[in-house]
DNA sequence: ATTATCTATAGATCTATAGATAATGC
DNA sequence: ATTATCTATAGATCTATAGATAATGC
């Protein structure tokens, strides 16, 4: 599971460097010397682990899928509210990936093409999640696919909230009222 | 309404093509430089009328308040529904301001207060919007309170989906359909 | 007179390249 | 031998200050 190689550990140090000053500044305004200080690296010994700084960046989103990649079989609506739950725990994270979420939307992000492409596909597997848990209408009467941005627009809205200001939003009960919302599958 | 003095006016300039700026590159990457040619000025010259970069983005901010003033006696959900309509038309303020957004949950970043105390009262206002559209329980149970910071995140979340992929998600017809979850009003 | 704008510039950054040296692993 | 790291540095930026000049409005 841990990375093997002496070169493979330092990427992986330089990684969870990276992650935190993009928690903490964003991905434009993190410097490579900054991340490098973190490990203990100039920041030209930091670029012979990655050559510039944008494979830094695409490195941190391919961790990301690899964290994601849950055989989603496997989701139910329930388990999304302790991933919720789990994520309230993980600040850090989730400020990373919300600030990044936040800059791609500007013009010539490199991270935009990647959130993109993310959301269509989470989108997807929120609708065949949706499916799966109601069948082809939710008690609202909404369909899966009507419904999965609903869901999705939540889970990253109350992110924002909640990291401006955690004590005033309690993500993971927030996001179990969406659930009530939703009503009650059947089976 | 519109400016009176020759200064008011520039600086109204000056705010616009902030705005724009911000918009394409956020504000810690939007330079002064680049606002300042918008408007057929130098940076300097900028600066006589914004004595900092923060004040300019304090002044954008401000702006904002502006815009938000309606007096929330009269909203109501079908209301919202439509400025979510009105906002798919003004893509370029709807990335300003999500892109502000997201920059806001970095580390001391300028506009973190700002954000964290306009969704603490945007939270209170929707509350009292839903206790006014469905008294002390909706449909589904929830309190107006608890249903609240949920519209607000599906706001915000549908933007950044819209935002990054415009044809894939129509904003206007999802909230609608959240107002179909939160159930139709008795009145 | 006052306000607006400009030129010049200081002082910080930042990314990336070139090439030397140190450390590691056959 | 190869990989990792360092020093040196080029070439772009960026914000902000200082002080001169141009334009505007009593």
């Amino acid at each position: 599971m841990t990375a093997r190689t002496r070169s493979d550990r330092r990427r992986a140090e330089i990684l969870r460097a990276a992650l935190d000053v993009i928690a903490e500044r964003g991905y434009r305004a993190a410097s490579l010397a900054s991340v490098a200080e973190r490990v203990g690296l100039t920041q030209q010994g930091l670029l012979h682990h990655f050559p510039t700084k944008e494979a830094l960046l695409v490195a941190v989103l391919e961790e990301r899928d690899q964290w994601d990649a849950v055989p989603d079989r496997q989701w139910r609506l329930d388990l999304l509210a302790s991933l919720v739950e789990y994520n309230a725990m993980r600040r850090g994270i989730v400020q990373t990936f919300s600030a990044l979420l936040g800059e791609s939307v500007t013009e010539e992000h490199p991270a935009r093409e990647y959130f993109t492409r993310r959301y269509a596909s989470v989108r997807a597997d929120m609708a065949r999640l949706l499916r799966a848990e109601y069948g082809e209408r939710l008690p609202s009467g909404l369909t899966p696919a009507q419904a999965a941005p609903l869901v999705v627009a939540v889970l990253d809205g109350l992110q924002f909230q909640w990291l401006l200001d955690p004590d005033a939003v309690d993500m993971a009960a927030t996001f179990r009222h969406l659930l009530v919302l939703l009503g009650e599958p059947d089976h």
